[in-house]
DNA sequence: TTTCATTTTAGTAATCGTTACAAATACAAA
DNA sequence: TTTGTATTTGTAACGATTACTAAAATGAAA
C-alpha cells in the first residue's frame, strides 16, 4: 500500500489556482477516494464539509482542474462524466455489474496503427467493460 | 473502393427484425453513409424521406438495432452517443478541428494487462483524438 | 373481408446532466 | 477603509434522452 501524500494547497498554487476552501474540499475529495466520481457525486459528499458548496462551483473547479491538468476526465458512459485525478496514461475497466471503474496499466506504444501516420494523436483512451472478479465469484 | 452490397430487409429479417419504413429507411441510411452520426443527423436526414417520422422512432429503432448487434453505440464525446454501422472491433480517431470521426484498424490482443487477468472482458473501446491529417495541412 | 389482438409509430411531457447568467460574497491590493 | 477583481452561489435555460400514451399499421384468425 503506496502512501498518499497530499499537498493540495501547495498543487494548487503551482497550477496558479487560488486555493479557495471549495477548491481544496474538491481536490482534497479527489485524491484521498480516487474513485473516478460524478461531480454529483462529489457534491453529495461534500455538502457535509462544505454545507453552502453548489453545483455550479462543482462544474467551474473541476473544469478549471481539467484545464490546467491537475485532473482528467473521462466519458465511459454516455450520460455522467467522470473525473480522474491520476492524470498519467492508464487503461480502465468497467463492471456491468457493480458498475465499479477499475485502473489498469497499459504500454500505450503497443496499439499502432499506421492509417494515422499522418495524424496528429494528442489524446488516447482505453477502457474495457465486462465482469470484474469480485462480481463473477457471485 | 470496396462496393457495399446491400439487403436492407434481408439484414432485419436476420435479427428477426419486422422492416418497417422507418426501420429500413434507418438501416439503409446507416449503411450508406457510414458516417457515426448523432440521431439527431438521421433525424434530420431521413425527414425529407420519411416526413411523419419521429424522435422517438429514431431512438427506439436505434436501441433495438444495438440490442440485436446490428449497430455498435459510441460514447466518445460527453454530450451526443453516435451509432457505428461496423460493429467489427476497430479504433476511432476524433479530429478536434474538423469533428469527424475516422476509423482505424487495430490488433486489439497487442493490449494485455496481466492486472486484468481474472476480469471477464466482454468489450473494448479505443479512441484516439488529435489532428486529422487534412486539418494539419490548413 | 371483417374482426381483433399485437406491434410499431408519433407526439408530447418529463428527466437529467450540464451550462449560462447575474447577483452576492470573499479576497487582496492600494 | 476603499475599490477592483476573483470566486461562489442560486436559479434559469439548454440539450440529449427517456417515459408515456394515443394513434396507426400490421397480421392472423374468423
Ligand atoms: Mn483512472
Ligand atoms: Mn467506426
Ligand atoms: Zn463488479
Ligand atoms: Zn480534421
Amino acid at each position: 500500500m503506496k502512501p498518499i501524500y497530499i499537498d493540495i494547497i501547495g498543487d494548487l498554487k503551482k497550477s496558479n489556482i487560488r486555493p479557495s476552501i471549495q477548491r481544496i474540499a474538491i481536490l482534497k475529495y479527489l485524491k484521498i477516494n480516487q474513485s473516478h466520481p460524478t461531480a454529483d457525486q462529489i457534491y453529495t459528499h461534500l455538502q457535509q464539509q462544505v454545507p453552502t458548496i453548489s453545483k455550479s462551483t462543482i462544474y467551474n473547479t473541476l473544469d478549471l482542474f481539467a484545464e490546467s491538468g491537475l485532473i482528467r476526465t473521462l466519458s465511459l458512459e454516455g450520460n455522467e462524466m467522470r473525473y480522474d485525478i491520476i492524470t498519467e496514461p492508464h487503461g480502465h475497466f468497467i463492471c456491468d455489474q457493480c458498475r465499479t471503474i477499475f485502473n489498469f496499466s497499459l504500454t500505450l506504444d503497443s496499439i499502432k496503427s499506421d492509417e494515422l501516420k499522418d495524424f496528429k494523436i494528442i489524446d488516447k483512451t482505453i477502457y474495457y467493460k465486462g465482469i470484474c472478479a469480485k462480481c463473477l465469484l457471485v
